[in-house]
RNA sequence: GGGCGCUUAGCUCAGUUGGCUAGAGCACCUCGUUUACACCGAGGGGGUCGGGGGUUCAAGUCCCUCAGCGCCCACCA
């Protein structure tokens, strides 16, 4: 038969292939055009060294799904590609293999060497993340792929920080920062994380001293799980209302270890009464609480350590040099050995770790640049609420308000190498400028240049009493930075953290700043036109798809620096999808050994299943769990992941191992406490879960098959609505209004609930039902063309409504239903386009056809009758079911009714016979019950099923007893509602007519089943 | 400590502004190899909606409270 289908649906080829053909096409290219809609999203730029994870997989699947479905729409969807520098990341990760490999440090190379180092590594894992990307179906425009480093997007950074300067808005200050003395780099507060570990709470004192220095006899004991931080503590701190302390408060102590006086203050938001003995240390310049006092109460700020976190030259004295674990081991010592140590005791203490080099950070004061935050979350805080952005699930809004309402300013510097360069030139001030310029206020450079390409400000060095020129130079101005540099003043060693850049993203990759030209793109690095096209077309962008997390540090941020270099928001829309949790709620992740890969889970159900199984998740939730499984090596059978697998260690040197519930065999696992033996079996970690998908997946094509071997002879031709038969006409109003619901939900961003509505339009309605009620059609020529016709029909609707969802499977079914029906469509058939991708989304305006018969195919009145043949048929296979009568048994169906509907009926009865093996032998009002049969009763109609000879009767009546006992009890409960007064004069009236309409209903069917009871029983 | 969520069938989840006898998928039980599909079809069993209180004619849905879980932010000498 030359319309045969594969049996079964074979993804891994058919996906290269698509891949290969819509690349090919241009499909996803996307082209500034006046006359259409644009439609934008720029995606979240993933770390350039990573590997496609589940949360990729998630946020890639609902912005693919987002742009096909508005390309079908008709708009110029543009689904913008990238990758992030990720900063600290990438560098940490070559930096680590560099020292493992070659035992080199970056000092070893220097910086300009490690950066052509991370440069190569970069373009290796761009192509490796950006090809996984590809593998997810992903309709990105890859010509416009950008990254945060490329020219274009350092320039838009260069820019920007040259404007922020410009405008007053960067400052240096001094701030405590993380500091991961491995790194030799502060870390952001996200890249820390605090782990519980045994510690210990060591007890001294410091001697109270007079104004000569003399001790007076009196001491003062606190705590601390630092001690080493006693170098820098300038003074010691006691709750004003504390009456222990009160008389020593303004008194001044000896640090014994170093002979230093530093006064005893009265600070209630650092001292707490009930904690130890109620007076602690202060060490301003080594923790935030401290760092806060010393603000407060303008003590000085003593750093006692070197970027190593080894003790300093200038305040460790004898300890200078050591380690800051050694040297709090010498400094117990020797307070003990002084006569100050009161005692210790072991504690679970948090400790900060940073999370790229798992070392422990130090609070570090050093020179950081900032941004002002004040007007710039104001505008961001602004746009919010006056609904220029929205954000969906409209609760995390206030994440967003709250965390920009702070106006914290933003430190923008990173001690790395891989980054953008802070644009910073700076030199010791001379006298003269010193006298000719307000500090800190923006003057003109002219020997260097305008005040287009150069600003400068006096500001404090490094040193106390310092003063330094700072200048910015704005982007391309390499002979200014030449002509600075030869006039002595040096760049700042400095990066800008990553999310500089990537607050820029929506813009800068459409070109900004440059509005002369079109941006370049991959196979076209010069750029094109008079005006930038692009960025006016593109910008601003429809929707943001993202995580919760990154609320804050991404979404605020990309908005307010759209709003300060555009004048205008990012994005319309902002929707945050769940998070994918493991079956025991826990993030997902190597460390813990329960991360699913998507590469293997395609590989093992198809993207488009996992696809499909991912838009059926993604709804308004926080969190959605995926229950994670080994799949055995040896059969495929998934054993489910528990706490006890995530927690087995290798006990007595033998690798643990699971015993397969299918084979029995036992297989290793990957795990984060170890690796599996050389050549063993290792299971991979799955999730049954996506069977969902698969076997949906499977319908389809199924489905498909079927109409294939059915289109033998098939000829498009305008059909007469009159031609039409009533599952026909069913069919398509319950097409017309799926569709319609589809698009309403994924306007809402509703993806469950559109993934669950075209589903069981599929499967329950079309499947289960209107294939079977077509089967006899097709085998009879006269009937067959419009069957045929309307067949094709929801075909074609459905795939293209599928295709956003899954995207392979759809458009593999539409070529080859290109080759069996390229025309089709009910009362005007036209030639289909030839890729699904590119085909109208049914029932919009782009579809003018099936717009204009929208409305027509809808039919409730239709859909009700309908189900009232479909209820009658499951009764009728109940009573088979029940009594075990085979499905090869003809039966005999009796419906006592009213004559209205008993025309109905009759107008079905071949679906009878066709459906359930069943004739309607009579209907009408006059049909009484044949003895000795089965009841079966509806809402409005009552059926009997003649069984002499079939059945035990006395099941019967036991079956209808039971019946009998449930209506009774919905009777009352209806009985009861009504008999109450107020539910009459409060409730809707529509409701109390249906529920009078329920009892009455209810009455007719309670009385008849008793009448059966009887009967039978006599 | 502040904020945001969650708790509904064995499992994973739906359940719009309160209003039919609370649904789905998987799992389970029975039957079925009818030429689309066993990744299937037909039928079935299974829930006092976390506990307690309140508002209301009416509460899975709104309010209070308790318990448990998760995430974010802040803090932790």
């Amino acid at each position: 038969m030359t319309n045969e289908l594969a049996k079964a649906y074979e993804p891994s080829e058919v996906q290269e292939r698509c891949i290969r053909q819509w690349s090919d096409a241009g499909y996803c290219d996307a082209d500034p055009d006046a006359s259409r809609e644009s439609h934008t999203i720029m995606i979240p730029l993933p770390n350039v060294t990573g590997a496609l994870h589940m949360g990729h997989c998630l946020n890639g699947t609902v912005q693919d799904l987002l742009t096909r479905f508005r390309r079908m729409e008709g708009k110029v969807a543009l689904w913008m590609p990238g990758t992030d520098h990720a900063g600290i990341a990438t560098q940490a990760i070559v930096e680590r293999r560099m020292l493992e490999e070659e035992g080199l440090t970056r000092h070893d190379i220097g910086r300009d060497a490690l950066v052509d180092r991370i440069w190569k590594w970069k373009d290796q894992y761009e192509a490796r993340i950006l090809n996984q990307l590809k593998q997810i179906g992903s309709s990105c425009d890859w010509r416009r792929t950008r990254f945060t480093l490329d020219d274009v997007c350092s320039q838009a950074v260069r820019r920007t920080f040259f404007k922020m300067f410009s405008d007053g808005l960067i400052f240096r200050g001094k701030r405590l920062v993380n500091w991961d003395p491995h790194l030799q780099t502060a870390v952001a507060d996200d890249e820390v994380y605090t782990d519980d570990i045994d510690g210990q709470f060591w007890t001294f004192n410091y001697p109270v001293v007079d104004d000569n220095g003399q001790p007076t006899g009196q001491k003062i004991s606190f705590s601390t799980t630092r001690p080493e931080t006693m170098l820098g503590d300038t003074a010691v701190c006691v709750h004003p209302s504390d009456e222990r302390y009160t008389e020593l408060v303004g008194k001044s102590v000896l640090i014994p270890v170093n002979g230093r006086a530093i006064p005893i203050i009265a600070d209630a938001l650092l001292a707490d009464k009930e904690k130890g003995t109620g007076a602690v240390k202060v060490t301003p310049a080594h923790d935030p609480n401290d760092y806060a006092c010393g603000l407060r109460n303008h003590l000085p700020m003593i750093n006692i350590m070197n970027p190593d976190a080894t003790i300093n030259e200038e305040e460790g004295g004898e300890f200078a040099g050591q380690d800051r674990f050694e040297a709090r081991k010498a400094i117990i010592a020797k307070m003990e050995e002084l006569g100050h140590f009161e005692g210790v005791e072991d504690r679970q203490i948090p400790m900060k770790f940073s999370d790229r080099s798992k070392t422990p950070v130090e609070p570090y004061l050093s020179d950081q640049w900032f941004v002002k935050m004040d007007t710039l979350a104001q505008s961001a805080i602004d746009a919010v609420e006056d609904k220029r952005v929205k954000i969906f699930p409209q609760r995390y809004t206030k994440t967003y308000m709250d965390w920009l309402g702070e106006k914290r300013d933003w430190c923008i510097s990173r001690q790395l190498w891989w980054g953008h360069r802070i644009p910073i030139w700076s030199r010791p001030a001379t006298s003269a400028e010193v006298a000719a310029h307000e500090e800190g206020v923006l003057f003109e450079l002219p020997e260097f240049g305008n005040s287009s390409e150069i600003a400068g400000v006096i500001a404090d060095g490094v040193q106390p009493g310092e003063k330094i020129v700072l200048t910015c130079v704005a982007d391309g101005h390499e002979d200014i930075q030449q002509k600075l540099e030869a006039a002595g003043f040096e760049q700042d060693p400095d990066v800008l953290d990553t999310w500089f850049s990537s607050a820029l993203w929506p813009h800068a990759t459409l070109g900004w700043p440059n509005t002369d030209q079109n941006p370049p793109m991959v196979d076209a690095p010069e750029g094109s036109g008079t005006t930038n096209e692009v960025l006016n077309f593109f910008y601003p962008g429809s929707v943001l798809v993202t995580s919760r997390d990154i609320i804050t540090l991404w979404v605020a941020r990309m908005v307010l620096a759209g709003l300060y270099n555009m004048g205008d928001v990012p994005f319309k829309h902002v929707y945050i999808h769940p998070k994918i949790l493991d079956g025991l709620g826990q993030t997902m992740s190597k460390s813990r050994g329960n991360g699913v890969d998507p590469l293997e889970l395609i590989d093992k159900y198809g993207t488009d299943a996992v696809r499909f199984t991912i838009a059926s998740l993604c709804g308004e939730t926080q969190d959605v769990r995926l229950p994670v499984g080994y799949e055995c090596p040896h059969c495929e059978a998934i054993t489910p992941q528990t706490k006890k697998h995530q927690d087995m260690k290798p006990m007595g040197g033998e690798t643990p191992s699971i015993k397969c519930g299918g084979c029995k065999e036992n297989f290793q696992f990957p795990s984060p406490w170890f690796t599996p033996d050389e050549g063993a079996a290792v299971a991979r970690i799955v999730s049954e879960r996506f069977e969902y998908g698969r076997n949906f997946c499977n319908k389809l094509w199924n489905a498909t098959r079927f109409a294939f071997m059915n289109l033998e002879g098939y000829s498009p031709a305008a059909i007469n609505a009159d031609d039409l038969q009533m599952e026909d006409r069913w069919v398509l109003s319950r097409l017309a209004t799926t569709a319609k619901n589809v698009t309403t939900m994924l306007n809402r961003y509703q993806f469950d609930q559109a993934t669950r509505a075209v589903r069981d339009f599929t499967w329950n309605e079309f499947c289960d039902w209107y294939l079977e009620m077509v089967k006899p059609r097709l085998k009879d020529d006269a009937t067959r063309p419009v069957a045929q016709s309307v067949l094709t029909f929801v075909i074609d609707s459905l795939l293209k409504m599928l295709h956003p969802f899954a995207p392979f499977i759809t458009e593999e079914l539409w070529q080859k239903l290109n080759e069996v029906a390229p025309v089709r469509g009910l009362y005007k058939p036209s030639a289909a386009v030839e890729s699904v991708m590119i085909a109208p989304w049914p029932y919009t305006e782009a579809a003018t056809e099936t717009a204009e018969v929208a409305d027509t195919l809808i039919d409730t009145e239709l859909e009700q009758r309908f189900e009232r043949l479909q209820e009658t048929i499951v009764a009728v296979r109940n009573v088979r079911g029940l009594y075990k009568i085979s499905p090869k048994q003809p039966l005999k169906l009796f419906m006592k009714c009213s004559e209205e509907v008993a025309v109905q009926m009759r107008d079905v009865t071949d679906q009878f016979e066709n459906l359930s093996k069943t004739m309607l032998e009579a209907a009408g009002l006059d049909v009484e019950r044949p003895g000795a049969s089965a009841t079966i009763t509806l809402a409005d109609a009552n059926g009997f099923i003649p069984l002499e000879g079939l059945i035990d009767l006395e099941a019967e009546v036991v079956r209808l007893k039971k019946d009998e006992q449930q209506t009774q009890k919905h009777l009352t409960n209806t009985e009861k509602k009504l008999s109450n007064e107020k539910f009459i004069s409060n409730a809707p009236e529509k409701l109390v007519a249906d529920v009078r309409e329920t009892l009455e209903r209810l009455t007719k069917q309670l009385e008849s089943i008793q009448k059966s009871i009887v009967e039978l029983s006599e």
